[in-house]
DNA sequence: ATGGCTGAGCTACTCAGA
């Protein structure tokens, strides 16, 4: 099973590219990030037409995510965490695959820059909260998958110039600490584990020819947790994507389970 | 390099992104 995470930068600006990278590689489910509309505008039958179902939980202008689906989603919520700005960053659901019940959990984690400000607070706080709804999940199921852009640099090696970012929402130690405390209640950065020292990007800027420079860093994770390493046959950051005429600033990770 | 580009909402110019 193909499962695709991919941060498209408004689904309805993107479509063209979305559509055409689906019959590129086939997923067998998609989480998208940053839709930027909300569910009345959302392009369901475009999915519908190649054979997907869509899950939305939209939000005008900004943020807005989904999973779109081959296979049947079960358990659907919009509400994993009470978001302090009523803001749309995590759709959840669950599948089963041989015999486990996988939560899957879409996320679209606030930015939070510039820091020293209310942004970096609420990005702060509301990774609190979804590792403390993290923590009470594993009591309940310990097959989960979390997915999306994280807005965090884990390490040194993930960014082309850390010293650029170590005072940055995404990279400063204590939000990077963030990610290392989701780690250590038993999941897998799975690119990271499959890719000790290799240095691939998931994000560049459109400005200053950064993609063009190879300026990018890796903020778009799969985590999983240790019950389901098992099930994990491959991981891919897909850089095709970004290199298209209108391309979103981020381009998809695709991992692989069976 | 606190913005060089892009998108939404809207129809001039902000806000947001990372």
């Amino acid at each position: 099973m193909k499962i695709i995470s991919w941060n498209v930068n408004s689904v309805r600006a993107r479509i063209t590219n979305i559509l055409e990278y689906i019959k590129d590689t086939l997923p067998d489910i998609l989480f998208l990030q940053e839709i930027k509309t909300k569910e009345e505008s959302f392009p369901y039958e475009d999915f519908k037409n190649v054979g997907y179902e869509s899950h939305v939980f939209g939000q005008k202008s900004y943020n807005g995510v989904a999973i779109i689906s081959k296979v049947k989603i079960e358990n659907l919520k919009k509400d994993f965490i009470k978001d302090d700005l009523n803001q749309a960053r995590i759709i959840s659901g669950e599948i089963l695959l041989k015999k486990k019940k996988i939560n899957l959990i879409n996320i679209y984690a606030p930015n939070g820059n510039p820091i020293n400000t209310d942004k970096y607070e609420y990005k702060k706080n509301w990774l609190k909260k979804f590792i403390t709804r993290i923590k009470k999940e594993l009591g309940k199921n310990s097959n989960i998958l979390i997915a999306g852009d994280f807005n965090i640099i884990p390490e040194e090696i993930d960014v082309y110039d850390f010293k650029r970012y170590e005072n940055d929402a995404l990279g400063k130690l204590e939000i990077r600490k963030k990610f290392r405390e989701i780690l250590n209640l038993g999941f897998n950065d799975i690119y990271r584990l499959k890719n000790k020292n290799k240095q691939e990007y998931t994000f560049w800027d459109y400005f200053a020819g950064s993609w063009q420079k190879n300026y990018g860093m890796r903020i778009d994770h799969f985590i999983l947790s240790n019950n389901l390493l098992e099930n994990v046959t491959s991981i891919n950051i897909n850089k095709k994507p970004r290199s298209k005429t209108k391309p979103s600033d981020h381009t998809p990770i695709e991992l692989e389970i069976n």
